[in-house]
DNA sequence: AGGAAACCTTAATATAAACTTACAGCTTGA
DNA sequence: TCAAGCTGTAAGTTTATATTAAGGTTTCCT
């Protein structure tokens, strides 16, 4: 996700920046506060963080220039802190509008919700888990490696789910057995092992055979 | 647009009632706080002013549960002010957070953004949903791919909709009923299955026999 | 080394989830 | 008021997946 900061305080602006890149973002921060639409349609960021004092025009000045051509979701930074300037802030077409000084954590977070419900179909991308290439996708039941890919089912599924839920540490059977089944009494000890089996013919297919070790006496676990 | 308010303190409940209410919204109000998700089914309102301290389940509970079958925009409210509050609001699933007291010109502002934000299509007139070719009219419930047509049926229409909304994510039988029966405890398990073949059987007439696939013991998806 | 417990493999069988088809009660509108 | 279409129910069938069973390995301990 590509963010463009318009911030005129240097100190300001670069922590900003540091931390958003710290955090996976990709960043565009602005230095020449006349080319800022220039700079807007050359990146066409993903999102905006607008202070509104800026040298000659304001903030809300460019923020009416850039919803002339576009919806991009605008984050407005200021230290004014009436509620009109917040009103202020929503009917030039500001997303959201955050008072300094302010934690960098509460900036991350109202962005990451904005993003979210700008462009929702990420989110349906973002819940996996992963180790060692192998990534699970906790949405629609796959399992990847690299480009390859396969389904899994239910039982199978949830095994490998615990294990990486518990990667790096034995899991015991009896323990896994009542994790799948609750009463364990009424299903067999092979039954684990069948599915595991049938797991790792998965894994096996994705050029992962030894994904999961077997620990004799102990357990099972992804190391 | 219908908006329902999740507040046990009966002042401030009447207060932003009466004003949303003078501001041409349509209110639902809570009362019972064990019947939150029967209203939420029953009302599908457009957006939630969610209070965070509440009678025995807080706020985040609520959320959650909501966020399992729904998307919609949700602004928190809470007389709490640490960073964390907010933090932890967003990530729980939220659009927004405002601290008690607090203006209502504030809270008015930042639900029009969120609102704005949210259906922005209302604006641009594109009321339909597309995936792979399938065209989902969201006016009259057709379905369109390429030059063809099919009609929908209400449940039908619900179904594919509720379907697209969470593509790439399975959707449980349960949820899905929930959603489309409100008290699922009343209709057969087999009037989904049903309902999904029929559905199915328009979207074969149009070339997309494989559109919906089955997750057995998990759900359905479309990926 | 030898034997036993722990685990694996393969294939047959059982089971419950989902599908199909047919039908009857309702609505709706001509 | 009667036909047409929507909706849910019922009964029987299919199918994916779990389970059982039987025989084969591996591992580890004495």
């Amino acid at each position: 996700m590509k963010i463009m900061i318009v911030e005129d305080d240097l100190t300001i602006r670069d922590m900003v920046g540091e931390t958003l890149e710290k955090w996976g973002f990709e960043t565009v921060k602005i230095e020449e506060f006349d080319q800022i639409m220039q700079v807007f349609l050359n990146h066409d960021p993903h999102l905006v963080i607008m202070d509104i004092n800026l040298p000659s025009f304001d903030g809300f000045y460019w923020c009416n220039k850039i919803r002339e051509i576009s919806k991009v979701p605008m984050i407005f930074l200021s230290s004014r802190d009436t509620p009109m300037d917040i009103v202020m802030s929503m009917n030039m077409g500001g997303d959201d509008y955050i008072q300094k000084p302010f934690y960098m954590d509460v900036l991350i977070a109202k962005m990451n919700a904005l993003l979210r419900r700008t462009y929702s179909y990420l989110e349906t991308h973002s819940k996996t888990m992963e180790h060692d290439g192998i990534v699970l996708n906790l949405d629609d039941g796959e399992v990847l490696h690299g480009d390859q890919k396969s389904d899994l089912t239910k039982t199978e599924f949830l095994i490998l789910k615990i294990l990486m839920q518990n990667k790096g540490t034995i899991v015991n059977r009896r323990k896994m057995m009542r994790s799948l089944w609750k009463d364990e009494n009424f299903v067999d000890e092979n039954t684990l092992t069948v599915n595991i089996a049938r797991l790792r013919k998965k894994l096996g297919e994705l050029g992962k055979e030894y994904f999961i070790t077997t620990k004799k006496g102990q357990g099972y676990i992804i190391q």
